[in-house]
DNA sequence: AGCAGCAGTGCAATCGGTTGCAAGAAATTG
DNA sequence: CAATTTCTTGCAACCGATTGCACTGCTGCT
């Protein structure tokens, strides 16, 4: 590998010079940076991160941040498309992609304690959105910066983060529904202290309140609560003119969907469900789901680029809203 | 953050001692050690990693490689599993987690080279194995170490890996499928290349021939094929005799469940499933899947605590194969 | 006593960059 | 043409570690 100093001697100047005209120094003249980015190109010149980042006290490294383990995770692909993102967005900024998990809150942060004091890295992406996030308070006391994926509760101008606007969204689920003819549609949520689901609701309300309807909602516990499948039954029985469900994450919908085929006395009933996130969950559905796709990839993707042009004192925050879309398939029914 | 020279001076040694004691060098005296660790306790030092790195040639860093772009990646929670695995791993051993994915194979290498050249990564985690992977070449020729996860299809003897025993998996599940009485069992695959599937069929042909049965094998391709469903209800109705489905994902497992809910011709068939890989999909069928559980996260913790343990010029590789269970739903009834 | 041998430690160079400051060269001014 | 300013560039220190080699004392031997 060739370092600074070959490319020095080949352009004939010294490696401050060559450093400065690398990084582009107004004190550089035009001729001598021409000479150096030659040199570069004949050596196939690439800088050591690692002596840069010791040099600069920073590392050329993204940090990412996982939430903290839990079951929704592992089985949740957002994740894994969103670093997808991130890593393409990296990789066109020549920087790095540092994971950071854990399995409790106290290793987590240990974690990233390390990345910052001892990795030098000083830009983060955050992948979730939660409530009074210690994870944050961390970041901020070791000086580092982040961006968030989801919007922030706290520190909202402050932030820089890139969202899905989720109430716009939430709106067009239901508009969608409406537009197909249903008048009684109930939305789904798992967990109203989430923002994500908070706003979808709230945009689901704005149409149904424009469009003269009632308001339903109905709230189904996650996964491994064992009740939920009676409290579904349970539900269609007391509301048997409801004809659409939007469910505020796939999944649910899907479990609904169960429940429907199986459930002998509401066989008969048909019942349009439009969900969120595009998942697997949709595909695997028969009818397949209709669904909100949310593009976490591209999610994602700004996010880390806008982590990389993170500088040492900005702050000034940007705010990113990726456009969302509906994708139709087979659930919902023109009543 | 205070450095080795802090240390060394409040232990009243040099520097260079200082990083010997550290290293636990035979050269310095317990005396000294006991003062330089505690002088260490004391002014709480931690490494600087780029110094590190630096000084060594080597970074700390494991970098981790997923398969390019894919369908199947960004839908498979298989890949975020193994991540917490190496995650955890990585931060018990104090090394950071470096992320390598590209969407087409030129910028995935690209990415390796850079990780190695630029950044001194030594030591990488291959996600998956395929054959003739011109990935594995290049860590090769930039004289990078790695371990696979998933069995190696070259330099097997000279490759460290984890993997489960998939011939075994896929005998334990034929036999739990005869166990149940089940005498017509049909294996299903996906791409017979592969070697996790190539062998599971293996182990369900053994357990076939052992107990006299006929062996049935079915080709449902991947979900984006649009003639899957009706090669299915070919499939079953040609086959009236089969009882039991062993697939090889629990993806495909589903997909023959709602073919069998849905085409009438063969509603009231009674037909038992068993899947791997205990995924989202097993939950989310119904009846929930039997499934072969592969624990995705032992398996990256065990792949990055080989990998960390690497030394600079080992060539003894390790194998390793990690247990699995079979983990019983209602997918599987007693004939 | 003289000297070899060895244990224990420090000096100084090195890894590959960055940057404050000074100095030389060129251009401008009176 | 000398003096001053403005560009360019290089010197040398520094970032925080590691390591080859030399040095100091001490032990033990003859």
């Amino acid at each position: 590998m060739a370092t600074i100093k070959d490319v020095a001697k080949l352009a004939k100047v010294s490696p401050s010079t060559a450093s400065r005209a690398m990084h582009d120094n107004p004190a550089i003249s035009e001729k001598t940076k021409a000479r150096v980015r030659k040199a570069m190109q004949t050596l196939h010149y690439a800088p050591d991160f690692n002596a840069q980042s010791l040099a600069n006290k920073r590392s050329n490294a993204i940090g990412v941040i996982l939430p903290v383990d839990h079951h929704e995770i592992f089985t949740n692909p957002f994740f894994l498309k969103v670093l997808r993102g991130i890593s393409e967005a990296c990789y066109h900024a020549q920087a790095m992609v540092n994971l950071a998990t854990g399995s409790s809150q106290a290793e987590l942060l240990h974690s990233i304690d390390i990345m910052v004091t001892q990795g030098m890295i000083r830009r983060f992406i955050v992948l979730y959105s939660e409530q009074n996030d210690p994870i944050l308070l961390k970041l901020r006391q070791l000086d580092a910066q982040y961006v968030m994926i989801g919007k922030p509760y706290q520190l909202v101008n402050e932030t820089p983060y890139v969202d899905n606007d989720n109430i716009l969204a939430g709106s067009d689920a239901a508009q969608f529904l409406v537009n197909h003819g249903h008048k009684n549609i109930c939305f789904v949520y798992n967990d109203l202290k989430k923002m994500v689901q908070n706003d979808r609701m709230l945009g689901y309300q704005r149409v149904m309140m424009e469009n003269g309807l009632l308001i339903n909602s109905f709230e189904l516990p996650a996964q491994e609560y064992p009740g939920g499948r009676q409290l579904v039954i349970q539900y269609l029985t007391q509301h048997p003119e409801i004809t659409a469900f939007e469910t505020v994450d796939d999944m649910l919908g899907l479990r609904i969907q169960q429940v429907l085929r199986s459930a002998k006395m509401v066989t008969d009933r048909q019942v349009s469900i439009i969900g969120f996130n595009n998942s697997v969950y949709s595909e695997a559905a028969h009818p397949a789901l209709t669904s909100v796709e949310v593009f976490p990839r591209r999610l994602g993707n700004e996010a880390a680029k806008i982590a990389v042009s993170l500088q040492m004192s900005e702050n000034l925050s940007t705010k990113l809203i990726v456009p969302h879309q509906i994708i139709e398939r087979h659930s919902v029914a023109t009543v």
